[in-house]
DNA sequence: CGGCGTTTTGACAGGCTTCAAGGGCCGTGG
DNA sequence: CCACGGCCCTTGAAGCCTGTCAAAACGCCG
């Protein structure tokens, strides 16, 4: 029930669709070509299916090369709890690779494909790449901040204040990574993702959203997500997101 | 105003009082010997104090030798969030020398004794001793672990399981860490803080806690903490952390 | 056209915040 | 030795925010 995982198409990482992106940094050669070999496999998943299972032992690291996933928690009851979104270029599954077991869950929201590494190899890395151990030390410590901020949302900001931010925060990654066009991306979440991920109920959220859609600032019709006045947009979310710089700075 | 560190009293790496407990893996001789070289002073910090800070750049990285820290981050109105605690053994200011500015502050919440190690030479660290590196990229995660969990807390907990939880948590590692006798635990922090861990207001902070001490699972006078019934208070919290091994496992 | 997942809306109850004020403890200073 | 001030903990009351329940409208796909 898990994988569902065709390994049609396969990438290689010379033509990595993301390494153009000025928000990521250039490989040297030996970097390049260690990580070719590092990758193992290419997996395709299916929208809706969870991946990486809360107390589930995994062998594999993940990139995600195309499509959108979210971290997640459930508790026994069923709520559930969206720690944060994954897009192009971030990592899923370090903490498996790092704890004995994973202590939350990844599901895609679209089809999805990843880079697979193995577990096996990252001592490899770690001792002949220290600037890619870096580099993971680095996006650990990146998505750390994104949880951070979010844990504030949650605990301190209004339900106004944390839907513009999560919004915003949302865009502004999705631009940076060049999904969608000027002012517009395509949001492939519904709005129960958006409660799940905002700490509130269904109802409310909606009921926010359109409080939020009233302001004119924003648009959000069928899965398209449009900013129309990102200034008030970020005046509502109490704190711009834009002047995070996210290149990795060097060691 | 930010500092108020004298530099009295230096604790060898060899003296460590933290490397014999059990819930910390041992150093080789070459390990022991780079991190004594790596150690440049040692940092006393008055309660109260916020040693690193929003919005600067720190070109140290300190590990809590003795003492209780938090995490926190501030809106502009003056809400305040506490992202996690920091005990002896845990690191702080990675983020600060990973990217380009700290995102959040680090405040004393006792006297505190901070080990200090410089930004300049982690590419030493990590190109020389990539187990070091390793358990950097572990402590990192770890952390973050803490906060998907905190952060189920605020989005997901009604305040009497969010409270439960929290106090759970910061007992148990308390526990580990040899910090108090069986049972009980001096807990240096006001209900204020509580409340800003749990982003719950200070009144209904203390009417959630007071409906928990009549449960009596716990007790809490003075600043000592009691546990009478782990099991109880486990439950309430609707989850237990005891089982989670915090061992960092072979790369 | 029918069915299902998603979005919307309204009503109501209860949780949580805010405002306000009193009490306890402790260190300082008269 | 006692009075005072400051910090922290408690408690009550009022009202907003948010969750829950329920039902209807919408849109997409077979």
């Amino acid at each position: 029930m898990v994988g569902s995982g065709r390994t049609n198409g396969y990438t290689p990482c010379e033509q990595c669709p993301l390494r153009p992106l000025p928000c990521l940094r250039e490989f040297t050669a030996s970097e390049l070509e260690f990580v070719k070999r590092f990758k193992i496999d290419e997996l395709h998943i299916d929208a809706g299916v969870s991946f990486l299972r809360q107390d589930t032992r995994s062998d594999h690291l993940y990139t995600v090369l195309r499509g959108w996933a979210f971290r997640y928690k459930m508790l026994d009851d069923g709520r559930r709890q969206i720690l944060n979104f994954a897009l192009p270029s971030d990592m899923v599954g370090l903490q498996g690779t790092v704890m004995e077991e994973m202590e939350h869950s990844v599901e895609a929201l679209t089809p999805l494909t990843l880079c697979v590494f193995p577990r096996a190899k990252l001592y490899e890395l770690y001792s002949q790449f220290p600037t890619l151990a870096f580099d993971i030390t680095w996006l650990a410590s990146r998505e750390e901040q994104l949880i951070d901020e979010h844990l504030v949302s949650l605990g301190r900001r209004t339900a106004l204040e944390r839907t513009a931010f999560l919004l915003l925060a949302l865009y502004t990654r999705a631009q940076e990574l060049k999904l969608g066009n000027e002012g517009t991306v395509q949001f492939p979440f519904t709005q129960q993702h958006l409660a799940d991920a905002l700490g509130m109920s269904l109802v409310h959220t909606n009921k926010t959203l359109k409080r939020l859609l009233a302001t004119k600032a924003i648009s959000w019709k069928g899965r398209v997500f449009e900013v129309h006045d990102r200034a008030a947009l970020a005046l509502i979310a109490g704190d711009d997101v834009q002047r995070k710089k996210t290149q990795r700075p060097f060691i």
